[in-house]
DNA sequence: TAGATTGTTAATCGATTAACAATC
DNA sequence: TAGATTGTTAATCGATTAACAATC
């Protein structure tokens, strides 16, 4: 039964179910069960079958899912096929580290310019990627449609730079600085990746593990 | 009262609380109050008391928390001052990056090395940290107590690297790879950095504002 | 003292798991 | 047909929120 409200468990963890599904896919497994599917990544049957049930009947009785129909699938409810575009703000080492390694295309993205203000590499392009000038920024977002910013600037112009880019109609920031950002258009959508609080999560996990064995 | 179980949810929570008072701090608060931190925090003034409280009493009636006790408490919660190391596998744009930009120092890491295979930077040193040559690492590991390794080698070598860490004992590995990582040893800890999946929640939650929109 | 705010217990809400009829 | 497995409803579990006595 298709569900309006998708909680925010469940949308965190359609992107896992869709990384493995590709693996089987290119392994060349033809079908699976909720149980072996939930067995292999270390969830249970039932929420699987839950999640999935949010978005509509995929499987069929006695035999699973088919793996390329449900790939299919769960990359279209990711809007994977949308042709969405991105750009990067600063090509530090990592914007440059973005653009040369992450597969964007792989999310359905693609990324269309790169703004910095050093003269060092404004005019160049990383892996055919533009770099333009920071001020050209407005510009640029006037004349071509952009869904997503991908936030490296440094820390001290985050904030004026997500202003600039909610201004000029962005739908999403992605963003890479430890600035929480805020930001007066609720529409804008902020996707924090927070290094710092991973880390510090994983150093809770370790120091917890040298408590409890004291 | 202090609990022996810590959900995840409470550990996920505690590095934002920790970002926010030490921005308090910075900005010379003395005091704040359950229900301030809260609606600063986009949460409520329960929520945060009940979660310090898993912890202990740090707060006083009719006064509030002391912004900088209760910084410093948060800050032993997480192990910042365990005096954990940490070193980088994999001295690409990403390695670099984090060892140039990222302040492992404020998160309580002292990075030691770093690791690559590439003889062109083997041998020199980034921000003074050394690179070494990967087949120095269990040499290194052995002769180095090391708490954390910083996961960021191509993918084809991801799963042989994180064995080769297990083996020698690391506790944790920050995992920057897009691999899901198979460890044996479950005393390991494994802290996922997916950017895709991070990327892929951005691109549901547009497409879906999208869809509503129509 | 009176007002404010804590830590904690109780109530509510939501998410996960279990059960099962339907059916391939 | 018999076995397997779905989608969904019901039961359970856990997390969040509300309420309040204690007290600074």
């Amino acid at each position: 039964m298709k569900k309006d409200h998708i909680s925010n468990a469940v949308i965190r963890r359609l992107p896992r179910y869709f990384r493995y599904l590709n693996d089987l896919h290119e392994a060349g497994v033809i079908r699976i069960s909720s149980s072996a599917l939930g067995k292999s990544l270390g969830s249970t049957a039932s929420q699987i079958r839950q999640d999935l049930s949010c978005f509509g009947e995929f499987g069929q009785q006695g035999y699973g899912y088919n793996v390329e129909t449900l790939r299919s699938e769960i990359a279209d409810i990711l809007g994977i096929n949308k042709e969405h575009t991105a750009i990067v703000l600063g090509v530090g080492n990592l914007g440059r580290a973005l653009i040369e390694n992450f597969h964007f295309e792989r999310s359905g993205f693609t990324l269309t310019a790169a703004f910095d203000t050093s003269p060092a590499i404004v005019g160049t392009s990383v892996r055919n990627v533009p770099v333009y000038h920071a001020d050209s920024l407005e510009q640029f977002l006037a004349e071509h449609h952009t869904d997503v910013a991908v936030l490296t600037v440094p820390q001290r112009v985050t904030q004026q730079t997500a202003h600039r880019l909610v201004s000029a109609g962005v739908q999403g920031i992605w963003n890479f600085t430890n600035i929480e950002l805020s930001i007066s258009n609720p529409a804008v959508i902020v996707e924090d990746v927070h290094f710092a609080d991973s880390l510090l999560a994983l150093s809770y996990m370790i120091s917890d593990r040298d408590a409890a064995a004291n």
